[in-house]
DNA sequence: GAGATGACGAGTC
DNA sequence: AGACTCGCCATCT
């Protein structure tokens, strides 16, 4: 598996992930298969952008922790995730620095593994 | 090629 | 709980 197939199965798994519900980076590498690539699923993400097509559900994917990374100050797509979020019923703590944090323990998605993909080839 | 970087994770203090 | 360190690996300087 290279890059590019690398970064399609994040966006594949990533658009599986359940309305109201949030997993992790790292979740997402393991579910592929590739545990130590957590930080290349947020480069699938970032390359992706807010422009594809279909869109991805980007906001349901946060860190181990629960918490969302600011990447970027201010005008951070932290806080849109945040709202995009709570569109969902997904209630997000607000820290006192501002730092975002969902509640695994409720609405947490960590399956084992995923149901095949219908694809021709696989 | 070498060093720094990042939408991260796990372990330690 | 929070903060720090180290490991990870493709990309960018």
């Amino acid at each position: 598996m290279d890059i590019a197939e690398f970064h399609s199965a994040v966006y594949d798994t990533v658009r599986r992930i359940p309305i109201g519900k949030v997993t992790s980076y790292g979740h997402i590498a393991r579910l592929i298969g590739m545990p130590n690539y957590s930080r290349h699923v947020g480069q699938a993400l970032k390359l992706a952008g807010p422009d594809v097509t279909p869109p991805l559900p980007w906001h349901r994917v946060v860190s181990s922790s629960g918490s969302i990374s600011s990447r970027g100050p201010g005008t951070s797509g932290a806080e849109r995730q945040r709202q995009a979020l709570e569109e969902e019923d997904v209630e997000v703590a607000v820290g006192r620095t501002g730092d975002l944090k969902v509640d695994f323990k409720t609405y947490g998605w960590f399956p084992d593994r995923l149901d095949p993909i219908q694809h021709e080839d696989e």
